[in-house]
RNA sequence: UCCCCAGUAGCUCAGUCGGCAGAGCAGGUGACUGUUAAUCACCGGGUCGCAUGUUCGAGUCAUGCCUGGGGAGCCA
């Protein structure tokens, strides 16, 4: 095999011959001339192929190869401004390393949701599909370099877990030996707590599973989490965290993908320009009064719904920062207000256009005697949690931290319908293949 | 768990009042030296989701079921 050369690097071999590997993505053809579009996974070339530059089984077979044959083009690189990479490759010779053994299900135009789904595999190997998991790769590494930079340890939750960390949500069960049941994690905040009292500053971020029924465009039933926590750390200094590392992450996404994203996902990045700390920032209550003042019924201490973030969020060009929520919404380990108990010092993240709630957090309980009366509140069995306790037992201190969805931000990078795009293989309420 | 919608060719869909199963794309055979989802001509392609019922006759009407989609609740 001679050297592989790559689509993306293809202006650095300007004029010389060079050998590709890729599939061919789509092809047409007019008398002499065959066009193959060559995708090889860092971009797509078209091979222009005269009938005069090649023998004639070469050509025959160049008008007749299905989609996603994989095949090897040999060449001339040449510039051309008709490209829209601005270079060609002049065919000198290609042969097909192999025929697809039936035709390729999915054509070049329209498809419902449900075909391509259950296409996922193949899916994947079309251009929009290739953008989204590029950007949702630089958005997983920013979230890394993020903490990495700012002195976070990356400390991994397990993903089987005793008990609900919340108690309320529904959990995966599992069989576990003589132990009895186990339950696929659904946050690993309750250990990242326990790593902040060791560690100062940590980090998770793995796959978190809710069994819960839903079915909506923000739902899976696997997904992506990161969750830092930091001793020492007041609700202030958790709302400062979260707006630095949304910026931090959009930017990284639009410095990296900007281009991608304007041109293939059709994303109108000047809404993403804008997302830059600090980001606006309202009480639940002041939003209930937002909410309000749209002829929208509701009253406080009713739960913000979809449609009411939306009202909310649509009055800001960034990301708004809601806090201060009724503390019998929120999980039992939230922090009441000492200025007022009725709310906890907790705080979601909503993102513009109607992407919803990307971060949930807040400063959490630390006073022993508290959080027991809180788990107590919630019927919570209080032997499950006794090693949590524990971490306030032992040289207790303020601390705060929040969780932040991967796919839900992709989404709304991305600008996408629905979060099942954003993750390679989606699983859903109905979908768990392929 | 609840509400709404859809299921007809490989795919996307049309199918009127209940009366012979249709189109575009994809596939095949050709034409064309600049195509960008190329275009043009011709050809092949059907368990109308499943079951029961009404009817002389059901893709079409009724009931039940299955599958999928959208939303609510809940959440990231």
């Amino acid at each position: 095999m001679r050297p592989t050369v790559y689509v993306a690097d293809i202006a650095q071999h300007e004029g010389r011959e060079v050998t590709l590997h890729g599939w061919l993505h789509n092809r047409r053809s007019s008398g002499k001339l065959h066009f193959l579009q060559l995708r090889d996974g860092t971009g797509f070339l078209q091979c222009v192929v005269f009938k005069g530059n090649v023998t004639p089984e070469v050509f025959h077979e160049a008008d007749h190869l299905p989609q996603e044959t994989s095949l090897t083009v040999t060449g001339t690189v040449k510039k051309d401004p008709r490209s829209p990479i601005g270079y060609e490759l002049d065919v000198k010779d290609l042969a097909a390393a192999a025929r697809p053994a039936r035709e390729f299900p999915l054509g070049h135009k329209e498809h419902g949701v449900a075909f391509l789904m259950e296409q996922r595999h193949l899916w994947l190997r079309s251009q929009r599909q290739q953008v989204i998991l590029r950007v949702r790769h630089t958005v997983e590494k920013a979230i890394r370099d993020f903490f990495d930079g700012r002195g976070f340890t990356l400390v991994d939750a397990p993903i089987f877990t005793p008990s609900a960390c919340e108690g309320t949500s529904t959990l995966f069960e599992v069989p576990y030996f003589d132990l009895g049941k186990a339950y696929l994690t659904q946050s690993g905040q309750l250990y990242m707590e326990a790593a902040a009292m060791a560690l100062g500053k940590a980090y998770c971020f793995g796959p978190t599973f809710r069994a819960e029924k839903s079915k909506t465009r923000r739902h899976l039933t696997e997904f992506w989490m990161v969750e830092p926590e930091v001793a020492w750390m007041d609700l202030e200094g958790d709302m400062q965290l979260m707006e630095e590392f949304v910026s931090f992450v959009v930017q990284a996404a639009l410095g990296k993908h900007g281009r991608e994203l304007k041109e293939v996902l059709e994303r109108d990045v000047s809404k993403l320009e804008k997302v830059q700390a600090p980001f606006p920032r309202i009480t639940y209550t002041e939003a209930v009064e937002v909410i309000q003042k749209t002829g929208h019924p509701m009253k406080w201490g009713d739960d913000i719904g979809g449609d009411e973030e939306t009202l909310v969020a649509s009055a800001y060009d960034r990301p708004v920062m809601v806090h201060r929520y009724p503390a019998e919404m929120k999980a039992f380990y939230f922090k009441k207000d000492p200025d007022d108990p009725r709310v906890a010092l907790g705080c979601d993240v909503l993102a513009p256009e109607g992407y919803g709630e990307i971060i949930g957090g807040g400063q959490r309980e630390d006073d022993l005697a508290v959080l027991e009366a809180a788990i107590a509140h919630h019927r919570l069995p209080k032997e499950a949690f006794e090693w949590y306790l524990d971490l306030r037992r032992y040289g207790t201190v303020p601390h705060a931290g929040f969780g932040a969805g991967v796919e839900r931000m992709v989404a709304w990078i991305c600008g996408l319908h629905h979060v099942r795009e954003t993750i390679p293989f989606a699983r859903m309420m109905e979908r768990i293949t392929p």
